[in-house]
DNA sequence: CACATGTGTAAAAACGTTTACACAAAATTA
DNA sequence: TAATTTTGTGTAAACGTTTTTACACATGTG
């Protein structure tokens, strides 16, 4: 059995209290008593247990975290950079994988509410606005992350402009000369997703191009669904000239189909998505890609639950809105 | 104040203990109670405090994770797999990220020591005899991954066997004709670098090629050790054939580190690695691959935890060692 | 020498659960 | 009908901390 606080002070014919006045050390204590605890302590090998800590303080020093997808690049380097600012601050982080998964992530939400987690940063996959004013009404500091609540009220959320940036990254599809551009991106109830379609969109009328909806593709943000909309599309014959992908895992999806079709990316169809990070080397050879700072958002997220956590004052930071890079190694 | 088991209590005007027992649902209670305390519990949007829960039932639920970089795809799929094996179990998961620093994962284990986890997975990346003396010594069920403790005694682990993964990719590139093959691996106390490095020289060996001091490369698993190494390699005038990354993250340094003296890959080095999964359709290009089960090892590693946690006669399961499989699209 | 002030320690009450024990009432058995 | 068992509930003691309160004692002050 582990050894307690009171098994340190009967060994030392002292009072518990004492001992845990050493411990936290901001109380009185004479250099004595300190120097007889500190050495019983390493003695008897003790650690304090966090546990009856957490539930007398009213704390349990943990941040939860609710991503889609862990293995998905984006969100790893997101709880990366969350995980380091938590563990700097002295918290430990719980990962929630929701699988994209609505009814998944609301329990996710549940177990970490029971767990009485400090804070939580969420990416969220739902659109029930029920569910989203119980967040907002808990007392628990949370931080949206790349997709966002469609609500009028105010919360906190740390992402990038989607519609910009697949404005942007549709353009450069326009200037390079391609006209017919398809776009594949994941179910509109994700922010993220909606708005790369509309960034699209707004760049096909501006630049005076037909929007045809045959090249317009809605799936969600899982490989199978970049594979089997781009099938279809180039088997009911609508081959385009260049895809827009909303992300990089519809990309990947979608360049497999295109390549089981024996054609070639990008001769054949001009492939640009989101979140192909260039740090393989490999990736980026043919794929320009709109490249969200990921392991930015995590921290600036934590940072925000951090500041909430110690200045009781500050309820609401509004929003963080990020520049995303322009990757295209090969022009 | 979010409402606790008393306030139910005293709402109905009744004991504690019979709340406590409708929850838990496994002592007697009438129908008759059982129906108002259910209706209570609704209406006063009561949640058990899982604090509270865990300090009474001495089990906190958790399961603590370290890799050292969540942002590799194999250690986030690894992870992947065990949260969701813990989630069926009703664990949540504590991810660490122990960015291959040694006290930086000492720190973490002591933090989910305190945190009185149930289970621990590890890919640990110390070499310290004593270190995982106290780890077996402790009653937490500990499993490690990919990387292992090089001690006598016995413990769960769950890989790969590397040494003749690297002797199979090796033999590839042998088979291929070249005989120049360089290896660049990660520091030798982790016993994923050595044996993969026994892997290569053994097939050197076994085919009659010299083994050339000068293509060794030792660093580490980070995208910067392979960029440096095979710069350094390439500007002392080394010029591989091919090269056997260690991970995939060598392999990507590497690649930039050839493509920067504009030379090609694989046309000037034939470029093989670890854990260039094809799961984006565009590394396998020219990467060919041993890949490891690595959401498969997290499920198993968990499904040790489980099982131990569950029955305390069974200790040791000696050792999960799977197959790994390779990927060569293009061939 | 009375009195305030400062210092170190102990005792005890939380924090929100679960559960062993006790016991009355109801149901069953002899 | 008496004895026994079953059923449902309440009481109180944990789980391992932190912190408030109180108090004993020393030191300094007029």
């Amino acid at each position: 059995m582990a050894p307690r606080l009171v098994d340190i002070a009967k060994h030392l014919n002292i009072s518990v209290s004492t001992v845990s006045r050493v411990i936290n050390g901001k109380d009185r204590v004479s250099d004595e008593t300190r120097e007889k605890v500190l050495k019983a302590i390493k003695e008897l090998n003790y650690s304090p247990n966090e546990i009856a800590r957490s539930l007398r303080n009213r704390s349990s020093k943990t941040i939860g975290i609710i991503v889609p997808d862990i293995s998905n690049q984006f969100f790893a380097l997101l709880s990366k950079g969350a995980e380091a600012v938590a563990k700097n601050n002295g918290y430990l982080l719980i990962l929630c994988n929701s699988d994209y998964d609505e009814d998944m992530e609301k329990e996710y939400l549940e177990m970490l509410t029971q767990k009485q987690v400090d804070g939580i940063v969420i990416a969220t996959v739902c659109k029930d606005e029920k569910y989203f004013e119980r967040i907002l009404d808990s007392s628990i500091p949370t931080v949206f992350v790349d997709n966002l609540p469609q609500i009028k009220r105010n919360y906190n959320f740390v992402t990038i402009d989607n519609e910009k940036a697949a404005f942007d990254l549709t353009q450069h599809l326009i200037d390079k000369g391609y006209k017919e551009i398809a776009v594949i991106t994941g179910k509109l109830q994700e922010t993220s997703a909606l708005e790369r379609l509309e960034g699209w969109k707004r760049a096909m009328k501006e630049n005076g191009l037909k929007i045809n909806n045959d090249l317009i593709g809605i799936g969600d943000f899982k490989i199978e669904s970049g594979y089997k909309i781009m099938k279809k599309m180039l088997e009911n014959g609508k081959k385009p000239e260049a895809l827009l992908a909303a992300n990089n895992f519809i990309a990947y999806g979608a360049i497999r189909a295109i390549r089981e079709k024996d054609l070639r990316v990008p001769e054949d169809i001009y492939v640009v998505c989101f979140d192909a990070t260039d740090d393989t080397g490999l990736m980026s050879i043919n794929l320009p890609s709109i490249v969200q700072p990921a392991e930015k958002i995590g921290e600036i997220a934590l940072d925000i639950i951090i500041k909430r956590l110690n200045n009781k004052e500050f309820k609401i930071f509004d929003k963080v809105i990020l520049e995303p890079t322009f990757i295209n190694v090969m022009n």
